[in-house]
DNA sequence: TCGGTTACTTTACATACGGTCAAGTTATAC
DNA sequence: GTATAACTTGACCGTATGTAAAGTAACCGA
């Protein structure tokens, strides 16, 4: 058990980091920067988390448990009437966590592109995510509701990518607000996938299996 | 005018940046390793292009003059009988064009992050593919075709966020072939933002405006 | 064929990065 | 009060972009 002093020390350079990120691209935030914005040495980094990857994927870690996964559990999708339910209760997800990690996603992202560590920290919730489309599309199988010419697996991949942070970023960074995000993302995806695609509130149906 | 050695060497370095960039990220890519593979020392890089971001530039001229602006007018995406037309004929030039670009595309989006001037290159593509896909959306608009809930606006910039490199390097890199995008892809843009979704080649209609 | 320009090489240097090491200092817990 | 854990300080390595200066080789026109 590391001391309250480390535990702070941690949580300086964490919150740090993350400031710096949000701000600057990964490439453009040094850990001599991150140090003296937690007001640390910059060995004190290498000491607790080894390596800049490392950082990374304690920011990672941190920001799902705080953020990703309350929220998940909170909108009960897998407690949904129907597969179209929960897959707008996904797209709800998705709107409401990725906000708060979107700077440490891109990070990364950028990072993953030359650096075999950044990788593997991006497979785990992207493998994690695509489980999620996956069990959705099935529902929406089992339901009747999945269009006739989607296999279960391409609707997922399909589902998966309009999901996808980028996606996130490049609308709402246009003007689009979450809301709009939601609205827009929900009603294309029920008109993409589903057999009733105008039907605003996605009327609930029973689950027969 | 600048001598046919000159163009050789210009030539060589493009060819072995855009080669490594294809293997490794932006940021893994040295000038050096460049130089090397190009049979010509660090130096001529720079008499040539100036820094990385500018031989980056150069290379996204390069393949939009020899695969993107050619593919654009082959298809003939302008000349269509109809917006829905226009709108499958635009996701096949996407389709298309996204491969052989795909590696110096994400080399800028990695270096925009946190490098202004790979920024500005970034931008312009960028806004030349939102203004065909706002031309895109009016078209529809204007043959009543588009759905009664999306704004020209709106409807462009799902558009534009639904055929960006990102969504199309996200589906094919998981198993989807280039026709299984293009096929998935127009239909699913169909159903999200037109009113003929069940309409699997986009029955023609005449323009009337 | 000569002379000058252009294209390129070589070497060196400046600055910054991630990462490592060793020695010193401070706080904390017992 | 002392031992130990936490952290600082300063040095070092290799590599990256970018700059500068001097040297060399090819080409081209008179």
């Amino acid at each position: 058990m590391s001391s309250s002093r480390s535990q702070a020390t941690r949580a300086a350079i964490l919150d740090a980091a993350l400031r710096l990120l949000e701000g600057h691209g990964y490439h453009a935030v040094g850990l001599a920067a991150v140090g003296r914005e937690a007001g640390v040495s910059r060995q004190a980094i290498y000491l607790h988390f080894g390596s800049k990857a490392n950082l990374l994927k304690a920011l990672v870690d941190d920001l799902n448990e705080k953020y990703v996964f309350p929220t998940f559990e909170r909108c009960g999708v897998w407690e949904s009437a129907s597969g179209i339910d929960a897959l707008n209760a996904f797209v709800e997800v998705v709107a409401l966590t990725t906000p708060p990690i979107l700077a440490v996603a891109n990070a990364v992202d950028v990072a993953r592109r030359s650096d075999p560590e950044a990788e593997a920290i991006w497979q785990l919730p992207t493998r994690g995510r695509y489980s999620d489309c996956l069990r959705i599309a099935r529902w929406l199988a089992l339901d009747g509701a999945l269009a006739p010419d989607w296999e279960n697996a391409d609707a997922a991949r399909f589902l998966w990518a309009a999901t996808s942070i980028r996606v996130f970023e490049e609308l709402t960074s246009h003007g689009w607000s979450r809301s709009r995000y939601t609205r827009h993302l929900q009603r294309s995806l029920r008109a993409a996938l589903t057999t009733s695609p105008d039907d605003p509130h996605g009327e609930h149906r029973e689950i027969q299996g």
